[in-house]
Formats: structure tokens, C-alpha cells, sequence
DNA sequence: TAATATACTTAGTATTACAAGATATATGAG
DNA sequence: CTCATATATCTTGTAATACTAAGTATATTA
């Protein structure tokens, strides 16, 4: 029922998270999928039809550029992402968007004015 | 450039807050307006093609009610709206929501792990 | 008289989270 | 050895919604 609500409040985080998890070095989709799961502790539970079309979105918009993996003995290939300059610059903004949005919801919902 | 996140952040946002707004007490649309400008201090700035269809949706969703004012004098019809008992416990719902995924915000962006 | 503010309505567009289905390899239990 | 499960990626289609843009109409002010 309030499924409803929680897809439609995610539009536009989960670009923000996962260019946030790109921070500390290159990842894979899956691996991605589990750090959100794990870090947000279940809040942020991704499928994989959901990611990776943020990945390829991040790619075309130059925010982040991936390689394939060379096959290390048995190792399955896997597609590591990393983060580009700009796409640093654009998390920054992202970031600063989320803070504004963050504390104009707050100022209506506890009407209160916190500096 | 950053629009588009903004835009997308903001869904099902801006329905919980006008539901907020209609916490104390029946408004119409353009106060509405107003009141969601200053209270979140231009954050949240609703343009009235935006604001109709919410309010339409909160009706058919059973959420609030609508009624013309009558004519006091000049004044202009207003339609109010009122948040009903349904809307509440909506509301109240919509707002753990938020929490929750204000909080998964938080712990990824800041990766601390406030209580 | 004209411009602006108030007040509501509607049609159409762009974006995105997700469901569902597909493919393929690796690993562990029986 | 076989089968189930975990790992790993990709694609198509759908639903939901903020916004643009256009329209209608009255009230107020310069």
C-alpha cells in the first residue's frame, strides 16, 4: 500500500547512492546491490533490473565508465564502474540538492526552523 | 542541470506535504501554494499545474474532501480542501516512509550510523 | 483601461523504479 | 555427477508523477 510511496520518494536518490558508493573505488552491479542493501541496513534493497539501467545512465552521462574485468583463473567476468571527475562534481551537486530538499521537508513536517 | 534531480527527488514528496499543510485545518490551492513557498523558505515552490492534479489525486484516493466556499462579498471562489480521517493515518504512514529513507540516505552519504 | 494577482482546469511530456523474463557461470550439498 | 543456489549481467514493458503549457475567469491596483 505505501509501497506507492516509497518507490515515488526514491526517484533520484538511488543515482545519488550509487555514484556515492562509486567513491571509494571501482564496483561491480552486484556488488553494488549488496553495499546498499547492507550500508542503508535494508532500506535500499536494489534489484537488478534497477540498477543497471542506472549504471548505463551514469556511463552515457560521463558521470562513470566501466571495464570488464580480465578473467582472473575462474573468476565469473564481472563489470567494474568507477567515477569520473564529473561525475564527482555531479554527486556534489546531487548531494547539496538532497541536503535543501532534506530540510524543506523537515521545516513543514516538524514546522520547526532548525538553522 | 541539476534540475532533473530535483524534479525527481520530489516525487511523492510534494503529496505528503500538502497533506501536512491540510493538518491545520481546510486551505485552497493557491494558499497552499503560499504556505509551501514560505514554510520550506523556497524550497518547495508548487507550480499550480502540479499542485490541481495532487489534490485531485488525494480526493479520488479518499484522502481529503473538496468544497466551494460560498460567496462571502466579492471574494473569489475558493474550493478548500480538508485532510480526512483516512488522510491521516495516510499521512502518518507516508512520513515513517520518509524517515526511513531519509535515514538510509544519511547512513550511505555520511556512512555513519546514527541510532 | 491595462496590468497584475488570484483561482482553477486540463492535455501532454519526460523520467525512473520496478516487475518479469532471459542468459550464463560458479559453488556446494547430496 | 547432478541439482539447487548464489553470483553476475541484460532487456522489455509498465505505472506513477512533477512539470510545461495552454486555457478560463474574476478581483485588484496603477
Amino acid at each position: 500500500m505505501n509501497d506507492k510511496y516509497e518507490k515515488q520518494m526514491k526517484k533520484g536518490l538511488l543515482e545519488m547512492l550509487v555514484l556515492k558508493l562509486l567513491c571509494d573505488g571501482p564496483k561491480y552491479g552486484y556488488q553494488i546491490i549488496q553495499e546498499m542493501k547492507e550500508k542503508s541496513e535494508d532500506t535500499f534493497l536494489l534489484k537488478d533490473g534497477t540498477l543497471y539501467p542506472i549504471l548505463y545512465r551514469l556511463e552515457d552521462d560521463g558521470l562513470a565508465v566501466s571495464e570488464w574485468s580480465e578473467a582472473e583463473g575462474r573468476q565469473v567476468s564481472r563489470k567494474y564502474y568507477k567515477i569520473t571527475h564529473q561525475g564527482q562534481l555531479a554527486l556534489d551537486e546531487t548531494e547539496a540538492v538532497w541536503r535543501r530538499i532534506s530540510r524543506g521537508v523537515s521545516r513543514i513536517l516538524e514546522d520547526t526552523y532548525p538553522q
